[in-house]
DNA sequence: GGGGGTTCCTGTACGC
DNA sequence: TGCGTACAGGAACCCC
């Protein structure tokens, strides 16, 4: 399940190979792949092919290829099951690939950046890019929020967001207009560091706790961008299709009816926004 | 406009 | 063995 470790393995291993390479073909297998993009496969293929990469960029869980010309970039997300990986270009099909973008790059010669998404929720798109601040960003992502390890992330605006918001400090950490980037494992795991239930109203939480989680959630994700990401069930790989390694470090998420590796109480998993929570009754005590 | 629930999707695990 | 069902969850969407 990509979230921001994930997707920057995924951008950071697009990076060497797609920057500076000119786009000769394009091949939609699956227009589900294209439901971020309106006006279809022929207009995707069009607004792609004879162009160059120029770049490789993310926000929270969104990443982007800015493109050479109209200020225009390949974006993507990878939902809960989309990969983005590099072949041979006359690599067999992935299993569930959707989309494959034949590029030829001044170095490296001719590769396939094959899109494969098992569960569809993911999607790529031709989208516009327009002045963010400093940076242009695609029209698709304005409303996102930077990310934590961004360093324009607006810490107190962070805290004065989770002031003002009367629902469960976990699901404001879900939405990616307030803090991108973290998902369902990321937010256990913050949670479970800095001792917070993650049923606490956001507002309740004061200031000290607040800046606690926030460290928290930049320590996790950081640990787990070192580790190469969170591989579950072979959904999430990198641009090679190797798995991460960060599963073996994770202290709550998925660990239901085990120990707490802290005080040994048993993690609490219970039913939340139609996913899982796992948390710790002991050191997450709810106020 | 904030809040919360629903929906999209497919492979896997599990119970009967 | 085979079938049915629960489950995994990001984000858009809808209704209150």
């Amino acid at each position: 399940m990509p979230e921001l470790p994930e997707v920057e393995v995924v951008r950071a291993g697009l990076a060497p190979a797609a920057v500076d390479s000119i786009i000769t073909a394009v091949s939609v297998f699956d227009e589900r792949a294209l439901t971020r993009h309106a006006a279809g496969p022929s207009d995707f293929v069009s607004r792609l092919e004879g162009r160059t990469f120029t770049g490789a960029e993310r926000r929270g869980k969104f990443l982007w290829l800015p493109l050479d010309a109209e200020e225009s970039a390949l974006i993507a997300h990878l939902g809960m099951s989309g990969q983005m990986l590099l072949r041979a270009p006359d690599a067999a099909a992935e299993r569930h690939e959707r989309i494959r973008i034949h590029v030829e790059h001044p170095q490296h010669g001719e590769l396939a950046l094959v899109f494969a998404d098992q569960r569809t929720f993911g999607s790529l798109a031709v989208d516009r890019l327009v002045p963010d601040g400093p940076t242009m960003i695609p029209m698709q992502v304005v409303h996102i929020a930077r990310d934590p390890l961004d360093p324009l992330f607006d810490d107190s605006g962070f805290l004065r967001a989770l002031r003002k918001r009367g629902s469960a400090i976990k699901r404001v950490l879900l939405d990616q207009q307030v803090i991108s980037g973290v998902g369902n494992i990321y937010a256990d795991e913050a949670l479970w560091a800095a001792r917070i239930h993650p049923e606490t109203f956001a507002s309740a939480l004061s200031t000290p706790a607040t800046r606690r989680l926030l460290a928290e959630i930049r320590v996790v994700l950081a640990k787990a961008l070192a580790e190469g990401g969170t591989s579950f069930d072979s959904q999430y790989v990198n641009v090679n299709g190797q798995a991460g390694y960060f599963a073996h470090s994770l202290n709550a998420y998925g660990r239901g009816g085990q120990p707490c590796p802290r005080c040994g109480t048993l993690i609490r998993r219970q039913a939340f926004m139609n996913r899982s929570s796992h948390y710790c009754p002991r050191c997450q005590r709810r106020r």
